[in-house]
DNA sequence: TAGATTGTTAATCGATTAACAATC
DNA sequence: TAGATTGTTAATCGATTAACAATC
């Protein structure tokens, strides 16, 4: 099944199974079966199963599945076991949290140019990167080869400097910018609306009765 | 249809279709009909119909949708009509970013306390808001009948913190930690992973046959 | 080998889309 | 009224769950 068009759904559970894995490699445990899987996770055993083998068989009969092997197979399925280089756009308060966002540091996330247009922190440092003129965007996004630029910056500027950022090379965008970004379909876009995220929060404290509880 | 129980993945659109009625409100359009919307939205006519239908009857046949009619109705619905008191926990950088989070200002969102754990900054103010110990954070959330707590804290005090919230009446979490929060179902969880975010971007980078395209 | 647990197919469930009668 | 567009039912599509043969 290692063709198959697989779904949204089954690519957005897959760093809650490496979060897991993690959590339990880390207290010395070796293997671990699709039910143990799913006592922790919440989610059913069957699903876990079905989701891993979209990508490969994984487990053993009669054994389950080894949490290191496991582990390594989703890095590589998600793709985090390269490394990236990374553009931070706008320098306000999202994304002076993001330069310190430990999930970078973590991983191969390289931050190697931070942009803005506001004169008063232009030149500025921060973690060692030089705070650049918005308008240098370009040279650097093509002389770093950059891969991915996150965009934390209000909703008005962000299509233009998407558009610069496709014309750069840009392969991935996450984007914090409250606006549905137009882009070529070799260019992936991940949104963190954090409007809608509180507006969801809002809707079920006012409607319990459809709250279907964590997901 | 106003009683059956609505699906996650309607309600995570309810937020898009704001969104949109605003940014054609503003440009003073009066009407929209299903299919404009369409268009603009991306999704199907047929969609935001049936959507919209859940809540109520809010169109007029052969006419469309009233826009600021439909806005006040979706504020209604997403339960963004009333004020909330808010908490955030966690004075880290996530935590400055979300208190200067402009989405809280347009709407009743008041941040009534901050806190951490740091002495350094522990008695400073922040949007005149006092920075306090964690452990007056029950103190607080009682007193001043906190409805939201916002936790910007490593995954470790993540739990402790929230049954902590949970026995001083919260109702709802906001919570940025990395972690599945285990909550008693009166109380409303909603997550921002951005880990899970950052690693959808990455799958979808490598992988760009799965890509759906904006979502 | 016997027991356990996967990989995978089939059944069920739910969400999206299409169609159209109702009605403004 | 005629045209437009909703509200809603029915059809389709896709995702989840259940079941079980394969196999370690």
């Amino acid at each position: 099944m290692l063709d198959a068009k697989i779904s949204v759904a089954v690519i957005k559970r897959l760093p809650k199974y490496y979060r897991y894995l993690e959590l339990i490699g880390d207290k010395g445990i070796i293997r671990v079966s699709s039910q143990e899987l799913s006592k922790i996770t919440g989610l059913t055993a069957s699903q876990i199963r079905q989701d891993l083998n979209h990508f490969g068989a994984f487990g053993q009969q009669g054994y389950g599945y080894n949490v290191e092997e496991l582990k390594i197979e989703l890095e590589k399925i998600m793709g985090v076991d390269k490394p990236y280089n990374v553009v931070i756009i706008g320098f306000g308060n999202i994304g002076s949290a993001l330069l310190n966002y430990s999930g970078f540091k973590k991983k191969g996330f390289k931050v190697v140019g931070i942009f803005d247009n506001s004169p008063e922190i232009i030149g500025n440092k921060a973690n060692d990167v030089v705070i650049k003129d918005v308008s240098e965007l370009e040279e650097v996004v093509t002389r770093e080869k950059v891969d991915i630029a996150i965009l934390a910056i209000p909703a008005i500027p962000a299509q233009e400097i998407t558009d610069k950022l496709v014309a750069c090379g840009i392969k991935g965008i996450w984007n914090f910018a409250p606006i549905d970004l137009k882009l070529p379909r070799n260019v992936v876009l991940e949104n963190v609306h954090l409007d809608g995220s509180l507006l969801t929060l809002t809707y079920y404290m006012n409607s319990l009765k459809d709250y279907p509880g964590v997901r």
